[in-house]
DNA sequence: GCAAAAGTGTTCGGGCTACACCCATGG
DNA sequence: CCATGGGTGTAGCCCGAACACTTTTGC
């Protein structure tokens, strides 16, 4: 069998100002090719897959801080190439900071997810200096009794091949399922961050806007306050935090 | 590359009834063949894997009637054997009232699991009219800044290959978290059900006691209420409920 | 002064926990 | 009549949502 790894790399960057007098907007990030496929790295049968992931990003980045979590294994005939029957998907967050590299062939695209009202249809933008595409993924419920099942499929034409598609749309259910209960948030960021900054990795994530009072009371055991304070803008200057060590969840 | 499938088969049998006065009290079973090895199934690059682990499920116990969700895949070296390089775990849940069918070679194993309260280490106890095992799961914790990492080894020597306790271990994790986020636990029902009895269900999965009273609040929103009595023992009879169809949630 | 973000406090409601209590049954 | 489970109600607590309000800054 012809098995493949692949990567869904998020990662965030700053809008570009618009108004100086405005806080200083986040946008959400992910690695592609030119032909909007997802870096792919070879599997062999001498090492471990995880640790063939962890390679093809240090191969990318010249990095090895990041975080990497395996997501799920695709093997349905429909969608088989000639280099990938079965295809293993590792879901990553980086901190851009952290990047010493970055290869001809792979980009960084601005994604804009957007859930419609219905439910059912999400759109995604994918934007880039060079190119931009936008498509709707539409997912069908099939019950029988108390099971249901979840089948996600694109809508019409898209220059983005369905497969992929449809992993990252699975990828970006897994990262908001994450950022609700584990602490990745803070993969995005440097050591040191404003509550807002943070504030935004979760608005943009989950396509949702916070109140600020509300989100400060939800994080207050997970972050810590530095004595440093940062000048942003026209506004008040917000206190440095930092990720809480001592603070432990117990997830999955 | 070598790849196979693997299947973690979840179903509740009744224990051996005590005291005719008590409750008839339930059991959490596993299926595994003598060596204690998952049942498992080739890869052919022809069909959808989904479709083969139903398909094995289907041959080993004459039913359509269960649940499935992908669970894991496993590629370290170190577990390789001759036929299985990397292996794609399928979380399976059953009714034994469903099945029609055991092959010689598998049987159920009533499973008792236990968590010491240091909280680190697991306690498996895997029981058969024919055999018996018990071992533990030790968890050990990598931290570094923010990043979790969990990792699961085998306590001293035990009759249980390293990577099928392993398997084992996170398809129990991920049970624990689907019965608290989904409504799998009707998965092992009949049709109709006492309240109790899909208490228990959680309780043997939960390895925790629950509160009648707080239960059935719980749950109330998930089940509906039938017109029929079942008198079990020697108190009061209970009224039979089904599953709530009406009832959605939307789970990962 | 004003816009905008930083930061604090209060209220309300839902969900979970603990617990008291009544009902129905067969031994 | 009593042990046991079926079933209901209530009080306390915590957490999230909504919102009012103060502080700090640069234009």
């Amino acid at each position: 069998m012809k098995i493949q790894g692949n990567l869904i790399i998020f990662s965030t960057d700053n809008e570009e100002r618009k108004d100086v007098r405005r806080l200083q907007e986040k946008k959400l990030q992910l690695v592609l090719d030119a032909n909007y496929n997802l870096p792919s790295f070879e599997i062999n049968s001498k090492e471990y897959i995880k640790e063939l992931a962890e390679k093809k990003i240090e191969e990318i980045f010249k990095t090895s801080t990041f975080y990497i979590e395996q997501l799920y294994t695709w093997g349905d005939p429909a969608y088989y190439t000639k280099d990938a029957e079965v295809t293993v998907t590792y879901l990553v967050i980086m901190n851009k900071k952290n990047i010493h590299n970055m290869p001809d062939n792979l980009q960084f695209y601005d994604i804009y997810i957007e859930n419609k009202e219905s439910g059912n249809l999400q759109n995604i933008v994918l934007n880039n200096e060079k190119q931009k595409i936008e498509y709707q993924i539409e997912t069908i419920v099939k019950r029988n009794r108390q099971n249901v099942e979840y089948i996600h499929q694109l809508v019409g034409d898209a220059p983005i091949r369905e497969l992929t598609a449809i992993i990252l749309h699975t990828g970006i259910k897994r990262l908001r399922n994450r950022i609700e209960n584990t602490n990745i948030a803070f993969s995005f960021l440097d050591k040191e961050f404003a509550l807002s900054e943070l504030q935004q990795i979760y608005e943009i994530i989950l396509d949702k806007k916070l109140v600020p009072a509300n989100f400060r009371k939800k994080i207050e055991p997970m972050v810590k306050k530095t004595e440093r304070v940062v000048k942003e803008s026209a506004y008040r200057p917000s206190s440095q935090y930092t990720f809480n060590e001592s603070f432990i969840r117990n997830w999955v």
